[in-house]
DNA sequence: TTGATACTTAGAATTATTCCAATTCTTAGT
DNA sequence: ACTAAGAATTGGAATAATTCTAAGTATCAA
């Protein structure tokens, strides 16, 4: 008796949708859960090679696309810099340091995502809100766990 | 007696930050605030090119990054594509139509905003914030008006 | 086994934007 | 006015993230 593993769900989420499972989408997903850190496309393949070294770049792509069409992963994207990926299903805003150039999760409260909901007049139907903080983070014994887990 | 034009308050802005004033520069803005679509670069180009025939995409875009530099535009991005401008300075979220790719501003009270902010743990010292929809954006008769002004 | 389809791959192509070097324009000081 | 210094503009080349393409490989169903 075992407990449904993040490959099982991957698996099970690509099957849903008609796709495969395969060694490559199962590490590039793997890196995202096990980094959370916001990579970059780049990044992603720098990580995987590690595991499989004769990935191509445009596989790496492909996965995360993927991913996120599969809704295991959010692309996130911060001006016009690249696209970052993020396996965080939880409703969450995104902090962005202007100094670091890291990425952290914000958690947003369902009362506030309502709120946010609101202004929205008559005959605008939204499928999905990103809420992007810019600034500076600044270290806190408070915030030191949560950035391990997090920050990128 | 008169009132301050669009260009005089250009001109001040410009001269507060220590640049000029320039045929260029005036009518990339003006083109802004005549037509509050959240053109492209290449689309402001266009449309500059009707009044200064020689002017150089290049330029478009060093008066645009200006006027972002001075306060007086926004530079809007969705995913990847083209960054969009706008010359609406209050605090407004963006309604990015799926089907058609038209932006829409989407005005903010500052009951919803300062409830935003309300989200960032201690430490994160925010400088600004985005909202963004995406979605779908049905004409009713209410909004007519509206998107005459704001819609792109 | 075989055909059909899905997936991966490497490299070329695309595209928004930035960079660069050369020219032109402004301005301040003489 | 004249000139030097700095600012702005220009066209074209360069950059960089991403997508496309065509060919090869793997997987599945019959």
């Amino acid at each position: 008796m075992s407990h449904p593993t993040p490959t099982d769900a991957l698996s099970q989420r690509l099957a849903d949708s008609g796709l495969r499972s395969t060694p490559q989408r199962e590490v590039v997903y793997n890196v995202l859960l096990q980094q959370r850190d916001h990579p970059t496309a780049d990044e992603v393949f720098a990580r995987v090679k590690a595991e499989l070294p004769t990935i191509s770049l445009a596989t790496v792509y492909n996965c995360l696309e993927t991913l996120v069409q599969c809704n295991l992963v959010r692309a996130v994207n911060f001006e016009r810099s690249p696209t970052q990926y993020c396996p965080n299903l939880q409703p969450h805003a995104h902090f962005h340091d202007e100094h670091t150039g890291r990425t952290y999760d914000i958690d947003l409260p369902p009362s506030v995502l309502d709120q946010v909901n609101t202004v929205l007049p008559s005959g605008f139907d939204a499928s999905s809100v990103e809420i992007t903080f810019r600034g500076k983070a600044v270290a806190t014994p408070a915030r030191v766990a949560t950035a391990a887990q997090s920050a990128g």
